[in-house]
This record gives C-alpha cells, sequence and structure tokens, in this order.
DNA sequence: GGGTATTGTTGATTTCATTCAACACAAATC
DNA sequence: GATTTGTGTTGAATGAAATCAACAATACCC
C-alpha cells in the first residue's frame, strides 16, 4: 500500500481531531474575511488543497496543515503539542536517565492505551 | 507539482515546527521505552514512516503524525490548536455576523489602517 | 568486549495526493 | 432580480509518498 493504514482508515479519534482542526482552520478564516483562494495562494497551495484542509482529509500532507495555521498567525499552538513539560504520564515513566535508542528486552511498559 | 508548494519548501517557522513536533515524539516514544517498530505497529504504519515522522517530514500525511499522538495518549493537545476561543486575533475581527462565505470584494481587513 | 536489538540509509516498486479544467449551485452586493 | 464571487464536485494527468529488502552503524545489556 502506498498509504499508510493509519492515514487510511484512522480510528475514530484521530478522525474527530482532524475533522475538528479543519473547522477551526475554516472559522479563523472566515473571521479573517479570507476565500479560500486567498488563503491557498498566501500559503502556497489550490484552493482545492484548501478544501481538503477544512474537510480534515488524513491523507494530506502535514505541512499543509501547519502552513494554514502559519498563514493564519496561529501557529503558536503548536509548541505544546506532545511537548516533555507537558506529557506528566512520558515524565512519570522516564527513569534518570533517558537513552538514545529504545531498550532491548523490555516490552512496552503501557500496552494499554 | 504534485506536492504543494508549501510541502516542498516549507517557511522556516513551518520547518521549524515540524522538526520540534518530531524531537517531542522521539522524546515521548523513548520515556515509554519503544522502539520505532513497536510503535510505528500500534499506529498502523512501517518503522520507516516513524523515522520520518520524528525526523518532521513535511510532505507525510497528517494522519500519520495524529495517529502517532494518538498511539501515545497525547491527543489532548490537538483541541487547543487553531481553537476559535483562543484565536484573539479572529475575536477581534470578528463582526457581529459571521458569513459562511468570505464577502466578496473584500480583501483582507489587515492592510489599510 | 561480545552479542543483540535499534536505528540509519539507499534503491526499486506501486499506489495515490495534488493539481487543473469545467461545471453547477449558493450566497453576497447592488 | 441581476451580477459577481465563493463553494462543491468530478475526472484526468503526473509526480511523489509509503513500503520493503538489505546492509551498515550505533547503542544497549551482560
Amino acid at each position: 500500500m502506498r498509504v499508510s493504514r493509519i492515514a487510511a482508515s484512522p480510528p475514530h479519534a484521530v478522525e474527530q481531531a482532524l475533522t475538528a482542526l479543519g473547522g477551526n482552520i475554516r472559522t479563523a478564516r472566515l473571521r479573517r474575511r479570507l476565500s479560500r483562494r486567498q488563503l491557498a495562494e498566501k500559503v502556497g497551495m489550490s484552493r482545492y488543497l484548501m478544501a481538503d484542509i477544512e474537510a480534515g482529509k488524513p491523507t494530506t500532507a502535514v505541512a499543509a496543515y501547519v502552513g494554514v495555521l502559519w498563514a493564519l498567525g496561529l501557529l503558536d499552538g503548536m509548541d505544546a503539542l506532545a511537548h516533555p513539560d507537558q506529557d506528566l504520564e512520558g515524565k512519570v515513566l522516564e527513569a534518570a536517565r533517558r537513552p538514545t535508542t529504545a531498550p532491548k528486552r523490555g516490552g512496552a511498559l503501557d500496552d494499554d492505551f
């Protein structure tokens, strides 16, 4: 397959997160009184791709999404994503030393997610 | 081109946001003592794609990134992204009425005044 | 240090993402 | 109502994303 399984048929939570993000982007665009074509030109893509983003299409390039956020001046929210300081579970799991590769024998310490 | 300009050669800010996200994902994975192969299998993709994500590759499908966040239990940070309540600039720009399509003549409001 | 698992890289293969044209409909301004 | 612009959708063309195999290098554990 040329599309990963996660992108071809994402779990509900992922699908939902993407459609919500697309909706938020649409709201931000309309608030700024921009047409899709105008915003797309700013970002550097076609209006068709812009429509895909607002629909939350899973297989679209991540840079397209992030580029739109950038053009809207909403890029700052990206910092918090998976930030180590906010990863409470990760902080708990982390031992004193943080290896640069995963340990050999150990299975996952957290199977249920 | 079959790759949008924004994905082919993103502006520095976008590139930086993606590499930072990839680094955060790597940190979260190692904290959980998972190998790339293990996490990739959980998500539903190959270890090669996992490497691309940790490197912040711009042309990778957005669902691959979000799927990894999901598998790590870090999906909640997505809510804040471009959320209308946090879009201060957008709230200011928004008039009393929010149209369902962008207005016809008006360019963006940002240039004049 | 020895043995083993993880990670990095490269080239080939196959499928799909992105673009574009063209059309229809909806919505906004006058 | 007329006109103009934004949005939605479809089908075709094409360039690249994702996978895989194989190997090398690195990091871990004993």
